[in-house]
DNA sequence: ATCATATACCTAAGTAAATTATGTATATTT
DNA sequence: AAATATACATAATTTACTTAGGTATATGAT
């Protein structure tokens, strides 16, 4: 089962974090990465993946360099100082989310 | 922390499940049991609710009935038998999906 | 008595973040 | 030669929120 249409506003975070782990990565690695990560039950759309990662920039948070290999072009992003800070604000953000989803969902029975 | 922008795509399973557990409820109820058990970090907004109630009645998976009760009236909202069906294969589909966000955030080192 | 808060419902406008459907171009495998 | 993989992109649409407003009754506080 593909997993999609299941809690928007997460893809930012997974980019960030694997950027901060990888120091640098282009586009087409990062989707063949949450595939390989979440063994196939994650898909990164084209669609979705390069409009979220021209709003990073957009937002300060990866910068890019452009290289050319084998003769076509790749776009390597990196974390910028400030998408460093932001990564943790965010995958703490993420985790406290999920830990009070897990409340509603599983309430302890006291 | 509040937790919002976070949420989207989940509250339909978050309703169906509280209804699964608590045959009706009403809006209102439901806004007040969220905010209770996430104690406080999760509050859903009344203009997120009620269209999301209103869609799952469409859709059939949510049926109402209206009570006057200390002159106000209020929706009781339960599960329909597709209602029912649907609240189980959402929670498997969320729990796939949080296990699959889980093994790209955090990775095994193997 | 009056005012604020709680209860209980609702909708409209705007926004964010996806999906779907294309498009371009080169390299590699069959 | 054709199909697949690599690598980028955008436009139109849809979904699901937020924000901001609205109506109305009940209750608690000053």
């Amino acid at each position: 089962m593909k997993s999609t249409k299941l809690l928007k506003g997460s893809l930012q975070t997974i980019i960030l974090k694997l950027l901060s782990e990888n120091k640098r990565m282009y586009g087409y690695e990062i989707c063949k990465c949450v595939s390989s990560l979440s063994e196939g039950t994650i898909e990164i759309t084209e669609g979705a993946l390069y409009p979220a990662l021209h709003k990073l920039e957009t937002d300060g948070l990866l910068s890019v360099e452009i290289e050319k290999i084998q003769n076509r072009n790749r776009k390597y992003y990196s974390l910028t100082k400030q998408g460093g800070h932001e990564v943790i604000s965010r995958l703490e953000a993420l985790e406290q989310f999920l830990s009070s989803l897990n409340k509603v969902l599983n309430p302890k029975l006291i």
